[in-house]
DNA sequence: GTTGAGCGTT
């Protein structure tokens, strides 16, 4: 069971491969993804992270979470799984 | 040599 999760406020030249090398050492890494814009090809500043081991994800959100990545505060969140129904703003002012 | 919300190209 994977579990998918949701990174955001990145800096921009943070890529895929930060995201993955940032996770690996807290469980095994399924899938790391930083969401660029595909009209422009610039950073979106957020990204995903699928781990195979929910409570590997669990320890890396925990820790993650709230942290200082390129200078700027991680946001690490449970993401909402892309197929399936979903979407919407979670958590707007 | 740009920008800042937050959930994505298979």
């Amino acid at each position: 069971m994977e579990m998918n999760i949701y990174v955001g406020n990145l800096s921009w030249n943070t890529t895929d491969d930060e995201l993955h090398e940032l996770f690996a050492p807290y469980g095994a890494v399924d899938s790391a993804k930083v969401i660029m814009d595909r009209e422009t090809g610039r950073s979106r500043g957020f990204g995903f992270v699928e781990m195979s081991d929910n409570s590997a994800a669990q320890s890396a959100i925990d820790s993650l979470n709230d942290s200082q990545l390129g200078g700027r505060s991680l946001r690490v969140n449970e993401a909402k799984p892309r197929t399936n129904s979903g979407g919407g703003g979670r958590g707007r002012y």
